[in-house]
RNA sequence: GGGUCGGUGCCCGAGUGGUUAAAGGGGGCGGACUGUAAAUCCGCUGGCUCUGCCUACGUUGGUUCAAAUCCAACCCGGCCCA
């Protein structure tokens, strides 16, 4: 999925696609030169829209590639989707979704922030919100919002119904006979308007974007001027090794997840998947891919991707703790997510403690998962959901293991 | 606006008065096996400290001993016509 491009290492590694398609690697590799040559420097776009809470290694990818324009010294333009999320990108939905309310969007904004390592050093964060003049934060709701009905028609004006059915996703909802709203029309024309605002040379995407990224030039035309590149980057694939890692598919890793967690997750991958992340995931050269087994690489790749956001370290230790849970050598087993038993009243029956302390979402599933031989104590099986508790001490310290993603330890 | 078909659990989809927490499939979860993968097989899949209780078939109200199922109004969607 990943072609080569006859641009610099930086730019070019792990691009799927680069348009406008005449001529896009001689006219970028111009572009990229004038600027070395002391002219401005790039405005590279990269939208998110916040609609939840957590960034997903998936979407890595791309503030990746945004981070290495900024340290080639471009401008990084993260837009907020703040007024775009309101609406929802139809893209991928076969539905349309559900607004958001200003106050949640403004939250999981603060959120994603957060964990593109905002406040933090330039060498321990994602993006560099350090060094000055290379990370430009805009909200899109700064100039959509305040859009009259004249502009919007304007807007609207420029595309055609047809335009907007060749759209995959609307053309599927079309024709399926599923409903798409109005307004749902907009949303590419605003997003596309977002480039026209502030003036991008450049939109990252995933693969998906196309489409939008191609309204954007559309309208930059349209309003006099210089058309935007677009650079697609592959969309990872989501732990079940079939859909598009998505939030909404319960199939991602977050990148505020513990290292244990990320670690156990990445391990198990499917082994069709394993190529493909460590292609986009880590900088590993491709050949080991022939050179090692699945098992070699899914723990090589989950090491080295856990390193990536944790530090090699806790990465290290993530994965011998793996080994020993394994093993049932929970005795030796080191720093794991903990379970805090305070403030529980003893005696208590197991599925209630369990459902209590949030390892099951309900009671009901606690009971069931233990009938179904699901849950571990220290390695041993315990099938018996109404077991009795008496006191903190029969507990404090045990490992409790959940099927085999979660593992974490009681403490008092 | 008119006609018509439809709205069922995470999704698709059966069910047209009681034995229905609702067939079947998908997905998810768990177990066995394995490489903590895949494939295969098996179990579970509304909530509640649970031998019972509660909530559920678009919404509200009605008929009935009894409704997802019948009636009415309303809301929402598709298609055709205007």
């Amino acid at each position: 999925m990943v072609k080569t491009f006859d641009l610099p290492e930086w730019v070019g590694r792990g691009i799927s696609e680069l348009f406008p398609s005449q001529n896009p690697e001689q006219n970028l590799a111009n572009k990229l030169d004038e600027t070395n040559k002391g002219h401005r420097k790039l405005r590279v776009k990269l939208g998110i829209d916040p609609t939840g809470t957590d960034i997903h290694i998936g979407h890595s990818i791309l503030f990746k590639k945004l981070r290495s324009f900024q340290d080639h010294g471009h401008v990084a333009v993260l837009i907020i989707g703040d007024f775009t999320a309101q609406i929802g990108d139809p893209t991928g939905k076969n539905k349309t979704r559900v607004q958001l309310s200003k106050q949640e969007v403004e939250e999981n904004s603060k959120t994603y922030l957060q964990q593109l390592g905002m406040g933090k050093p330039a060498n321990q964060s994602i993006l560099d919100f350090e060094t000055k003049g290379r990370l430009e934060i805009r909200k899109n709701s700064e100039w959509l919002e305040n859009l009259n009905l004249n502009s919007i028609i304007e807007l609207m004006g420029s595309s055609t119904v047809s335009q907007m059915l060749a759209k995959e996703e609307f053309n599927k909802r079309f024709n399926s006979q599923i409903p798409i709203a109005l307004h749902e029309f907009l949303y590419p024309l605003l997003q596309g308007y977002d480039s026209v605002a502030i003036n991008a040379d450049i939109e990252l995407g995933g693969t998906d974007q196309k489409f939008n990224i191609a309204i954007g030039r559309d309208l930059q035309r349209y309003f006099k001027r210089e058309p935007q590149f677009g650079i697609l980057l592959p969309i990872l694939t989501g732990l079940d090794g079939v859909k598009k890692m998505s939030k909404s598919e319960m199939n991602t890793v977050s990148l505020n997840e513990e290292p244990l967690s990320m670690y156990s997750k990445l391990e198990k991958v499917k082994d069709e998947i394993i190529p493909s992340y460590i292609e986009l995931l880590t900088s590993f050269d491709l050949s080991i891919l022939k050179s090692k087994s699945p098992r070699e690489l899914q723990r090589f790749m989950a090491l080295e991707v856990t390193a990536n956001f944790h530090g090699r370290k806790n990465a290290l230790e993530a994965q011998s703790n793996c080994e020993k849970i394994y093993l049932g050598d929970n005795e030796k087993v080191g720093n794991i997510p903990i379970v805090d038993l305070d403030g529980i009243n003893f005696p208590i029956k197991f599925f209630y403690l369990l459902s209590y302390v949030k390892l099951f979402n309900s009671s009901s599933e606690a009971k069931r998962s233990i009938k179904g031989g699901g849950v571990r104590i220290d390695n041993l099986k315990i099938t018996n959901p109404d077991l009795v508790f008496n006191s903190i001490e029969e507990l404090n310290g045990k490992i409790i293991q959940i099927g085999k993603k979660i593992t974490k330890r009681f403490t008092n």
